[in-house]
Order: C-alpha cells, then sequence, then structure tokens
DNA sequence: AAAAAAGCCCCCACTTTTCCCCACTTTATC
DNA sequence: GATAAAGTGGGGAAAAGTGGGGGCTTTTTT
C-alpha cells in the first residue's frame, strides 16, 4: 500500500481529473427516486453536457457511500487511464477490477430522467430523495441522510483553511 | 463603418481593450431584492462586463455570512486554481465538494436581474435589499443588516494596520 | 414449450418553478 | 424640462420536476 503504484495511487488518477473544461458541473440539487428508481437530471447540469456525450452517462460506486456519474466523454478519459494500469500487478488488477465490476453505462429518457440501478442505490442508500453534486467533470449521488451525516461531522476550520489557500491563490499542496 | 476601417477600426482593436483591462469592480451599491429573488445588477458594475460581452456569473457561498459573484471569465480563474491546488485527499475531496456544492451558474436577465437561488441568500441571511461590494476581480453581496453588525464590530485601529500592511507591501496573511 | 413476471422505455398529465415580457417609478443625463 | 437609463414589481407562458399507465422485450417459472 505504501508503494508509489498502488491502490490509492490509481484511484487518484481515475477519481479525481482536473478541471480543464469550459463549463463544469457545480451546484447541489435534491430531487425525487420514484419507485422505479427513476430520477430527473438536473436541468442546470443537462446545459454543461457536451454535445458528445449524448446524455450517455456511466454510473459508478463512490469512494464514500454515494455514486459517482460520468458523462460518457469524461468516462472515456477514466477508461484511458484504465487500460494504461498494469494488469501484471495484484494491486493494479484489484484496483481496476473493483473499479469497472460496478460501472454500468446509463442514458437519459425522453424526460431527460436517470433509472438508477437498484444495487446502486441501495449501496449509496438512496431512498425516496437523492442529492445531485456538481464535481467539476462528474457528479456525484448521495442519500441526504447520508450527506447531513458527513457535513455534521465536517471540520468547518478544515475547510476553511483550504478555502482560504484556494481562494488566495496559495500553493495549497499539503500531501496525503 | 467597417469599410472605412483605418484609424478607428485600429482604435477599437487596441485602445479599447486596453480600457476594459484597467477597469474592476469598485463601489457599493444598495438594490432591492423581490420576492423571486431578483435583484438589480448595478449599472456601473454592468459597464465593467459590457465589453466583455458575457453577463454569465457564478455565485458561491463566501467566507463570511455573503455571497461571492464571479463573472465567468474569472470564475475559470478560480477552477484553474482549484485544479492546481486539488489533493487526492478524502479531505481534498470534501473541501472541493464543499466549495462547488455551493456554486451555482446564473446569467443576467433581459432586464439586466440575476435571480439568487433561495438557499443563497437564506444563507446570507438577505432578505429585502442586499449590498453589493466591488471586490475587483469579484463582487460580494452582503445583507445590509449582516454588514451594519460587521462594521460596527470592525476595531477602526485593527482596520488601519492591516490597511497598513496591505498598501506598505506586507502580503496581507490576515490571521483569521 | 408456454405462461408469468420482470425490466425497460415511451407517453401522458399534473404541479411547481423559472423565465420572459410588460409597466410603473425614480434617478441621471442632456 | 424632456428624455433616457436605472431600479422595481407583477402576470403569464414555458420549462422543469413528479408520478402513473401501457406496451413491448427479455427473463424466469411452471
Amino acid at each position: 500500500m505504501g508503494k508509489s503504484g498502488g491502490f490509492f495511487s490509481l484511484y487518484k488518477a481515475i477519481i479525481i481529473p482536473r478541471l480543464v473544461t469550459l463549463h463544469s458541473f457545480k451546484g447541489q440539487y435534491e430531487h425525487s427516486i420514484d419507485a422505479k428508481g427513476r430520477i430527473a437530471f438536473p436541468a442546470k447540469m443537462r446545459k454543461v453536457l457536451s454535445l458528445d456525450a449524448q446524455e450517455r452517462f456511466v454510473v459508478v460506486r463512490g469512494l464514500e457511500t454515494c455514486l459517482y456519474l460520468y458523462p460518457d466523454n469524461e468516462w472515456r478519459k477514466v477508461e484511458d487511464t484504465l487500460s494504461k494500469a498494469n494488469n501484471f500487478t495484484r494491486t493494479g488488477r484489484i484496483a481496476k477490477r473493483n473499479f469497472l465490476r460496478y460501472a454500468e453505462d446509463t442514458v437519459l429518457d425522453k424526460q431527460h430522467r436517470i433509472a438508477l440501478p437498484g444495487e446502486h442505490t441501495n449501496y449509496a442508500q438512496i431512498n425516496g430523495k437523492a442529492i445531485f453534486i456538481g464535481m467539476g467533470q462528474y457528479i456525484e449521488i448521495w442519500s441526504p441522510d447520508v450527506l447531513a451525516k458527513i457535513d455534521a461531522d465536517l471540520d468547518p476550520d478544515a475547510f476553511e483553511t483550504i478555502f482560504e489557500q484556494v481562494m488566495g491563490g496559495g500553493s495549497g499542496s499539503d500531501g496525503e
């Protein structure tokens, strides 16, 4: 685990792509998810989708108790990185396997909704309501209850320090 | 006009852009915010934008009980900075999440007003009136009551000391 | 193999929110 | 003083969000 090319290193490269696009997903939107697993994709986020993506997505388990939603064009970048992963090491294989096995193609329907698979909503403990959070090039989908717990545990001082570094133009490089 | 080209065309290409870059948001303006959350964007601030040809903004929670309003071109710099400062840790992810979830794209309507989302006006305790303060590259939006309280709490001596440090060449590191 | 159940997508309709347009008042400019 | 610009608020159309039914295909059960 301590080795530089390990499990977390691969996740880092995959999950947190650079913010380089013209427009990015931002904001939070709480919507209902009905008995069929359908939830409206937020209209403002829909305007961010590139024409390339064609309202196609990949939904995958997040690192925390949430889901990540990648538009197609962004997912391609993820797969590019995956294809470079080393299949000849155990950690490389485990990382790739546990990422891809929970990834699933999905697409907006004619009413601009997504049908989230039951496996995913169970994992993220989503029931009745869900919150979309724009994270730049991808989107997180959370259960309101789970998110409220994480918010309650949040240390405001740590966030404010990082925020000031970012807005103040500081280099903000604190290692892991 | 386009045929005559010549001096005026050269003037537009060279001189006007220079004038634009010398402008920044400054001053304070108190306006009404109606029941729909609409507030007029101050005309003088709009003149800073007008040659940008972009009346698109991102509104985000401020560090204090106020909102920050970034024109699109300035927001891009913020995102560039965020992408450089981002760290591949859980803390980093939480910071990014709590930054971007409270950021929202918005545009001026045909009457040059901004519709502030209810979440933002609640956070900043804005109700009925709001004050725009030009902060150079971005704008702060305050509740008059909150701002009055901060003004009342401000120690004039401390302000003068900080002012001297900043204008006197100090790096302006505030120990908040 | 046939029947039943499940899954998936489309369509529809209703409710709520957003955005466009208009008009009036106040302030600034000529 | 007259005109233009800026600020303010209301109404309604359009868009977004929500939930149900139906039909076809696929999978599972008998």
